[in-house]
DNA sequence: TTTTAGTCAATATT
DNA sequence: AATATTGACTAAAA
């Protein structure tokens, strides 16, 4: 990893990446692909020089105010790397919360300890209020770094805290060092291999815990079968696929996950776990080893793995729950009484990531030295019961995310409360990701268990009649605490005036090192700019799944490391599905009113503000069977999930399906969305494209380009140009998306298909943000593409029913 | 191994 | 200042 740090050489604002590229891509050439992809890049980058040379210059003022960056580095956050790490390792402590109260780690199977649970939680979870007790859970992953590289000071007591509640005896020697996370593996290592992978996430708390255990995690072994199961299993009939159909369930029931269940109950690895579970082969075609795992599954179910999973069965408790609490660990020991948002943050001793410590506090008091001990920090789970949200999460109806998120933000708003504060307090996430949830949250059947639980949170806090007014408190506790830290003791005054001195005050020393040490460390974000973006968007339309070798290539032509390539990749697939989902839905809530123009038109899409708007209609009797597929799948994708409301819902899409105009609004969004670009597809494959459409566009981009470069008048007025030429390409559907659909649909190359030279490249914001959104229209497109054509070849079944 | 989900946290925008 | 975007990273699943 720390090689990496050599690579920096794409820092944000760079200038230099302009340059780079050249030279990198001049080495290369060689098959087609490499060409096409040399010729894309090329066209692009032409494209671009204009405009970047006016940014360069405007860079290059930037580029002075980045040399600082390193300094904002130190006080601020940690490298990032560095702080991942952590982030692992915390969980470690935390996770300690280890289920439920009453039943500590008895010697209930996991299964049953988990019932045991929800049972328990349905008889509770009516009461509100309970939640805030939980609420906390997620990982103070910064939070640690920051520790110890203040450790020195004062602060360091926060921090202890955590360690004495988690580790307790356990610790192996150094116990609660600062050393100890960072050996926790910052790399990946093989979990069963060490113990180390024990002491990562999970697998820490349970060390605390059982410390006798440590070992144990050296070999997923898991103890062979009596001679009385195996006589009792091994030669009676097994339907394998329901078996392993409520196998499926039960896991997912309870939130196992197949890598733990595999190690602790069937001695086997997640892969083959999967395999087994999603593609049983028929009991008579087992060979006696190969029933072990199914005969292991029937003891499981029936609970009956009894001893054999007595020692394990402890762990998999941990298992269990353990990411149950291990999330909501930091609340656990909190819980008691913060319901009362005032945690006082203390000490404090960062100034940098306040608003994190805040979680913090309690432990202390609460435990000081819990250290000691297990039971302690039992005992003081006891009492509240805390229920990991976990559990509420799995138990959780079908919430319908859209309402939610919509209503938070009402909330939020009306309120004057900041996503950042939410996020941290409520929802145990950062503002960016609170930001992401709340405005493209996925549909609730499309989520994990994980991926729900901010929804629950949610939900649980819309509730909460003094949701707001604990938010307002939090608030102000941060305020107070941000005062005290600036000014020592709290002393109310003003906060007005300048932080900026004081701020950096706080620990020269520790500053000094810190700068030291981290400035190298320090990892430079990668910002791709404008023509590698959109290189590599052109590059996704027409291959969604690059293959290696054309990562490479445009890595090397774009000269970017490879993984920032492949990162890129996960990353655009994973935005484009959710931008799939989203794009119906809130359209419902929002604004129902504004599409019905069934314009013929499909409006174009014009910017990216306007999509969801944009949905037109265009459906028209010709689809095709892919169309149909498209819709389909679409409505597999989202849809069902609001509950009740569903049926309307369900309705609406029905008849969509016969008419498929527009009018409804409920489906809408998606659906027409999709329709629009669906349209596309007929005609695509009917072979209707035509070059002229293709050209239109493309000309007219250009001129938007040509125009674009500086004035801002002339700005404007082009990129008016531009957004209408869209108009009018998107119109056709065929043109605009021809390229893309083309390559996807049908792998036929033809050298000529590829890109319209005109797609170049925008530097102009403007401009490019309409393409943008064109090649989104596109990369959507083909992305449903190859979901079905996936979906085709496996035979998927359509598992809805009305 | 590769892909997907979920996040974080640095940046960008508003 | 608040919110949005996005490259990177970890886990889990396939």
């Amino acid at each position: 990893m720390i090689n990496e740090f050599s690579v920096c050489s794409r820092v944000t604002g760079d200038g230099k990446s302009s340059l780079g590229s050249s030279t990198g891509r001049s080495s290369s050439g060689g098959s087609n692909s490499d060409e096409t992809i040399k010729s894309i890049l090329e066209q692009a980058r032409r494209e671009m020089q204009a405009q970047q040379q006016a940014l360069l210059e405007l860079e290059a003022s930037s580029q002075s105010l980045c040399s600082q960056e390193p300094h904002k580095t130190l006080s601020g956050p940690m490298p990032t790397y560095i702080k991942q790490e952590e982030g692992n390792t915390m969980p470690v402590c935390p996770s300690i919360p280890i289920g439920s109260p009453q039943t500590p780690l008895s010697v209930l199977s996991p299964a049953a300890f988990v019932q045991n649970i929800i049972r328990k939680v349905k008889s509770e979870i009516g009461e509100a209020g309970t939640y805030f007790d939980q609420h906390w859970s997620r990982p103070f992953t910064s939070v640690s770094p920051s520790l110890s590289s203040s450790s020195s000071s004062v602060p360091s007591t926060v921090p202890r805290a955590w360690n004495a509640e988690c580790p307790p005896g356990t610790e192996e020697g150094p116990g609660t060092e600062e050393d100890e996370p960072p050996p926790s593996r910052p790399v990946k290592v093989e979990p069963e291999v060490c113990v180390s992978g024990e002491q990562a996430a999970c697998g820490g708390a349970r060390m605390s815990y059982y410390p006798s255990y440590i070992p144990r995690t050296l070999k997923p072994t898991v103890p062979p079968l009596t001679p009385e199961q195996y006589e009792m299993y091994m030669y009676r009939e097994v339907d394998t696929i329901e078996l392993t159909r409520q196998v499926k369930e039960k896991l997912a029931k309870n939130g196992i996950c197949q890598r733990i269940f595999g190690e602790k109950v069937l001695g086997l690895s997640q892969g083959s776990v999967s395999d087994m579970l999603s593609r049983p082969k028929p009991w008579s075609k087992l060979t006696q080893k190969g029933r072990e795992p199914f005969i292991r599954m029937q003891l499981w179910l029936l609970d009956q793995l009894g001893q054999s999973l007595n020692q394990q069965s402890n762990h998999s408790h941990n298992r269990d729950k353990s990411p149950v609490t291990s999330h909501s660990s930091p609340s656990p020991p909190l819980s008691p009484e913060d319901s009362q948002p005032s945690m006082p943050n203390e000490p404090v001793s960062l100034v940098l990531e306040s608003s994190k410590e805040n979680q913090h506090p309690h432990p202390q008091h609460t435990e000081p030295h819990g250290v000691k001990g297990t039971a302690g920090i039992l005992a003081l789970q006891q009492p509240h019961i805390p229920l990991g949200i976990q559990e509420l999460v799995a138990m959780s109806p079908e919430l319908d995310t859209y309402a939610i998120t919509k209503r938070v933000k009402e909330v939020l708003t009306d309120n004057n409360l900041g996503q950042r504060l939410f996020g941290e307090s409520i929802l145990g996430l950062t503002q960016g990701s609170v930001s992401d949830l709340l405005s493209r949250p996925k549909p609730w059947h499309k989520l994990s268990l994980k991926g729900r639980e901010p929804f629950v949170r949610m939900q649980l806090w819309l509730t909460d009649p003094h949701n707001v007014d604990k938010l307002r408190d939090m608030k102000k506790m941060e305020k107070k605490a941000y005062l005290k830290r600036r000014y020592g003791l709290l002393s109310p005054g003003s906060d007005t005036d300048s932080p900026g001195p004081r701020s950096d005050s706080i620990s020269p020393g520790l500053a000094q090192v810190e700068v030291c040490s981290y400035s190298q460390a320090k990892k430079p974000r990668v910002v791709l700019n404008a023509e590698e973006k959109e290189a590599l968007r052109k590059a996704y339309l027409q291959e969604p799944y690059p293959s290696q070798h054309t990562i490479e290539m445009l890595a090397t032509q774009l000269n970017l490391k490879t993984n920032t390539v492949i990162n890129w990749f996960h990353n655009y697939r994973s935005r484009m599905r959710r931008e799939v989902l989203v794009e119906g839905p809130l359209d419902n809530d929002a604004d129902v009113e504004h599409n019905f123009s069934p314009s013929v038109s499909c409006s174009p899409i014009s910017d990216v503000d306007e999509r969801k708007k944009a949905q037109t209609i265009c459906n028209g009797p010709t689809m095709l069977n892919v169309k149909q597929e498209v819709e389909e799948e679409e409505e597999k994708l989202h849809i069902r999930q609001d509950t009740c409301s569903s049926m309307a819902v369900h309705l609406t899409v029905m008849k969509t399906e016969e008419e498929q105009t527009s009018g409804n609004r409920d489906l809408t969004c998606c659906p027409q969305s999709l329709r629009q670009d669906e349209a596309c597809i007929p005609k695509l494959l009917s072979g209707s494209v035509s070059p002229d459409n293709i050209q239109k566009s493309n000309t007219a981009t250009f001129e938007g380009e040509n125009k674009s470069p500086v004035d801002p008048v002339s700005f404007k007025s082009s990129s008016e140009t531009c957004r209408s030429s869209l108009e009018v390409s998107l119109d056709s559907p065929s043109a605009a998306s021809s390229p893309g659909l083309m390559m996807s649909v049908s792998p036929v190359p033809s050298s000529s298909a590829p890109i319209s030279p005109s797609q170049a490249l925008h530097s102009n914001t403007k401009i490019s943000k309409s393409t943008q959104r064109r090649d989104e229209k596109m990369a959507n497109l083909s992305n449903i593409i190859h979901r079905l054509e996936r979906a085709a070849n496996r035979e998927e079944a359509l598992d809805w029913e009305f």
